[in-house]
DNA sequence: ACGATGATGAAC
DNA sequence: TTCATCATCGTA
């Protein structure tokens, strides 16, 4: 069972609560790894100041315009690895960013633990081809168990900072931050 | 061609 | 709070 791409095809800020709890799975050869995501940011729109897509169309943030279930990584601070899934239809700039995995927390820890480098950038999540695919949670989430909470990190954003787009599991023990 | 700047994490 | 450390982008 694999996430198709159909439900990547609605709001950044659905489906970022709609990924939390299914699996992100990926295959390094023989060897596979299963995690659980716990933790999401929603980056929606071409007037997000949070988001990379917010000073227009370039090289490095094309993907977030085009459509639905495309993977997004980009390399930040000198160091890290983000990723992220484009929803929404095409022209519509808009991501999930992965904050936290069982048992990874924060979203550099997660691309590392993961061997998840930028040669991901542009390539379907919808297919196991590539050694990185979704599968279904296990069973719904109860809505009381979710958080809604100011994302990390994006204090230059004006009036975007304070939107509440960042999404975790209340029970669980991978979150980045408090 | 150059300089500013991060969707971070770890150490101090 | 500082630092590691560099691709990307705006400006020129």
């Amino acid at each position: 069972m694999i996430i198709k791409q159909a439900f990547f095809n609605h709001s950044a800020i659905k489906v970022a609560q709609d990924l939390l709890g299914c699996f992100l799975i990926r295959k390094i050869g023989r060897k596979i790894i299963k995690t659980k995501i716990v933790e999401t940011e929603a980056y929606d729109g071409p007037r997000d100041l949070a988001s990379h897509a917010s000073r227009g169309r370039t090289n490095r943030n094309a993907v977030m315009f085009g459509p639905a279930g495309y993977i997004y990584v980009y390399f930040t601070y000198g160091l890290h690895f983000m990723l992220n899934i484009v929803t929404g239809k095409p022209g519509y700039p808009a991501a999930v960013l992965i904050r936290a995995v069982e048992p990874f927390n924060g979203p550099a820890r997660l691309t590392k633990g993961l061997a998840i480098k930028k040669n991901f950038n542009r390539l379907p999540i919808f297919t196991k081809k590539h050694g990185l695919w979704l599968e279904p949670k296990a069973e719904p989430i109860k809505p009381n168990n979710i958080i809604r909470a100011k994302r990390i990190g994006v204090d230059y954003a004006g009036a975007y900072k304070n939107k509440l787009w960042r999404f975790y599991l209340k029970d669980s023990k991978f979150i980045s931050k408090k």
